[in-house]
DNA sequence: TGGTGTGAATACTTTCACAGCC
DNA sequence: GGCTGTGAAAGTATTCACACCA
């Protein structure tokens, strides 16, 4: 983010750091060594050292880093320890099944209000939670004190939705719609993208004629896609 | 990626210099300079200059980029002058919101291919799709010559069926999955990570305990928020 | 011995600023 | 007059390499 003492780029690798830690904790493993780490993470010792050495000196020479401890030094930079309440906005395709993951509450993240525009989908309850319009955004935000949204709406309603999240109090935003967020100091946007990730690899890939045959056919090549997964299934319920 | 002319940062940046122009080519407008540009997308005018000068020189003194000129121009460096297949293993919650997802065909990529560990799964069509078993990625990827494969599978499986992917030719993999996938040099990856996204912006929020209200109240501070729901839908349908 | 933490060197990226062109 | 393309400068990030320590 903005120029603080430590560069964005270091903040966003931690929990990549952290998922791995735990990983290894959970794997019963005690210590490790930056050397350890990064092969693991594919990157360099150094960097991993350089990236604690930000924080603190949490390592011991001759052994490594213990994991336990790592582990907490780096929730607690990351403000990891405690739950944060999140507000999702967005009950289409991605919203639903962003509302049914089950890989925030692990990992601190609550999702404490839902909110959509259509009527059809005003008035589900998901988990326990009603979804409500878009329209009482600004108000359950503010009065729930919720600081992180996540966009699952279209590209034409992301920014609207942000200005009314921001107006409530927010000031973390996961978007996931296909548009630059313009937000005022102070908030913080990560995109998720996919097309533009599938869209950068292409680069790197020949860009060959996608094989030359006749369109129309489903199943190219003589493989009958239907008749692969009709064995195959056959051949696993036996 | 690796050390070739252009930084992969650039290469990064090109789809979202690209959604920007077709956003403004829907709006009818035929040139742009590189300042309104980057306005558009928070960043220098400068760096979206030098940016496109890695690849030609696409400018008009005077009068900025022909937006039609540069959409093409960059679509031929991105490879997007094309159709690519995709492959996409994993048909739980997330694979299937994938699966279902309608924005790839507009941006040149087709899920050709579906794969699931699950026998429940297999079998199963989607949009004129078999889903196939994991079992026969290696050889239907060959066959259809897929260069791409998206992973929506648990972290457990993910570095096996990336393996699997790479052995039938995929060279480009979109990894949904928390885990550093392992892969040969001349594959990329690109991870999607919302955890981690989410976990990188709590460093930037004030660490403020989350409200004292007491818990097991669903709604603090006398907010009841399925009425809340319930008056607006009345509202909405009247 | 085996590893950390960190100055110093290197590599990479962004920005400045301006000549040159339409 | 207005805007590009790009050398040169400034700013960031990564890596080297080693003093130091358990």
């Amino acid at each position: 983010m903005r120029n603080g003492a430590v560069p964005d780029v270091v903040i966003r690798r931690l929990p990549l750091y952290l998922r791995t830690l735990r990983q290894l904790r959970r794997e019963g493993q005690q210590a490790v060594s930056s050397e350890e780490l990064a092969r693991f993470l594919g990157t360099t010792a150094a960097q991993i050292r350089r990236d604690f050495s930000y924080f603190g000196r949490f390592g011991k020479q001759g052994y490594g880093y213990d994991i336990e401890t790592l582990i907490r030094e780096l929730e607690a930079v990351l403000n990891l320890d405690r739950t944060w309440d999140v507000a999702l906005v967005g009950y289409g395709n991605l919203g639903q099944a962003i509302a049914h993951y089950r890989g925030f509450e692990p990992n601190g993240f609550r999702i404490a209000a839902i909110f959509a525009k259509s009527p059809e989908h005003i008035g589900q309850v998901v988990n326990g939670l009603v979804v409500l319009p878009e329209t009482e955004i600004e108000r359950v935000v503010r009065e729930l004190a919720i600081r992180i949204g996540i966009l699952a709406v279209p590209a034409e309603a992301a920014q609207e939705v942000a200005d009314k999240l921001i107006a409530g109090g927010v000031r973390a935003l996961l978007n996931y719609a296909p548009v630059t967020l313009h937000v005022p100091p102070g908030v913080v946007v990560r995109d998720i993208d996919p097309i533009g990730a599938l869209q950068s690899m292409t680069y790197y890939l020949e860009p060959q004629e996608p094989r030359p045959s006749a369109d129309g056919t489903p199943a190219p090549d003589g493989l009958n896609l239907a008749a692969v997964a009709a064995e195959a299934k056959r051949q696993a319920s036996r």
